[in-house]
DNA sequence: GTAATAGTGTCTTTTAGACAGTATCGA
DNA sequence: TCGATACTGTCTAAAAGACACTATTAC
């Protein structure tokens, strides 16, 4: 029978890595944390979150990546999203052959409670560009690389984009946010056009965002768009 | 040390799941092995492709999803992509908690050996509809509908759903499947336009198919556009 | 000839792209 | 007033959608 240990030795070590994501200042920044110098491995580096997945404290990978965000971000109900499983030995080149299940999560900035460092954990957000030049611990830098691209990919298709935001946010935020991570400029008039079309937003009546200018409209997400597609890339062919 | 069994009990069974598809008689057909009455689990009841993955064997998933497929289906160098990793006690319940990496396989029939049965596996390729009306073994109901829901995203975009055709082919062939997989009929016109425009598809020189009709111009894909995104979904919006 | 599929042309509608023009706030 | 951002409108170009039309084979 498997459920002895008969082949305990023939199973991998398994665990999840998290890529959270926030949008602040108009820029993606990442959550890498700092290894203790007593780490059994890769003392030091910087870190996505991450878990060993044991069975006999998680039920499944999900709720270890969960408690492995929560543990950093305090957020606890996240936009979470499997992307990709890398497996082998060159994960941790010290310990058996390794299954590293990934996920990479959206949050609101203002949800998240961690700042800089907390208690037994050196945490920051790091600039995506910056993060992507570190040395990473495990083979975090694959997963980040990875990760940013599948959040960039959603961002031509999808919705999804619209979690990094406040609640309520402003056709200009959602724009200027889609144009960062696709990295082109959007023509405003063209983009209004595009949204207001689907009914992916809701309008708050009669709330506004004041500025030094003429207050903007503020929209909610209408959540059952979630998991929707353009039928075209918001990036324009050529 | 992780690597010795210390954590052994702690550590899941890990295995890869494999949803091997053709294009046969203008069908989508899903490969099915029968287990046997002597396996430990799940006996006699149908199942997708699959294999544990002891450390001792492979190196990495990938390498024993290969290993699955080639077993069955004695393909070589498959069209093989990682779609989903699912872990749960419910999908072994009566062994150890269970991460199951799956991979859907587009595969060209005239490529695929195995027929129906070869020595020690009884296999079938089954008409997916018909596939998703059987009971399965493990998990692999819910695999199935994700792996074929996979696929048909794919054709919404890319130019995935070629790997499904001989090497040379029409464009009406490839009309006539993509529009089975997106459930649409296809405006043979349009499509002309959409895929002439883009140049995925190369003219085999003076090489025609006949038949009862006008013979027509047999095409190779280019492989330049493996992992293409169309810029636009294939389906029309409304 | 007919049936069948291949392939082209063309007209209409829809969408994209560019950008001008007006609106409304704070200072 | 001005500067800034929020919108709305409009013209043009491109793409989609529909479908008529011609082409070439087997029979």
């Amino acid at each position: 029978m498997y459920k002895t240990d008969a082949y305990a030795h023939t199973r991998p070590n398994a665990g999840v890595t998290i890529a959270p994501f926030i949008y602040k200042d108009e820029k993606i920044k990442v959550l890498l944390y700092k290894r203790s110098e007593t780490s059994e491995v890769y003392q030091n580096l910087y870190s996505l979150p991450n878990r060993f997945f044991d069975i006999t404290e998680f039920e499944d990978l999900q709720s270890a990546a969960h408690f492995a965000l929560k543990e950093k971000t305090n957020v606890d109900i996240p936009h979470m999203t499997q992307f990709h499983t890398f497996s082998g030995q060159y994960i941790d080149p010290t310990r058996i052959i390794t299954i590293n299940t990934c996920y990479y999560s959206i949050l609101r900035e203002e949800e998240v409670a961690v700042g800089e460092e907390k208690g037994e954990f050196e945490t920051k957000w790091v600039d995506i560009e910056e993060a992507m030049t570190y040395e990473l611990a495990f083979n975090h830098n694959e997963v980040l690389v990875m990760a940013y691209q599948k959040v960039k990919a959603a961002a031509e298709y999808t919705t999804a984009p619209i979690h990094f935001l406040p609640k309520e946010f402003t056709i200009r935020e959602l724009r200027i946010l889609t144009s960062l991570l696709i990295d082109q400029p959007l023509d405003d008039s063209r983009f209004r056009q595009r949204i207001e079309k689907t009914g992916i937003l809701i309008k708050c009546e009669g709330k506004m965002k004041k500025g030094a200018n003429r207050p903007a409209q503020l929209f909610i997400y209408n959540d059952d768009y979630e998991g929707f597609f353009y039928p075209r890339s918001v990036t324009a062919p050529k």
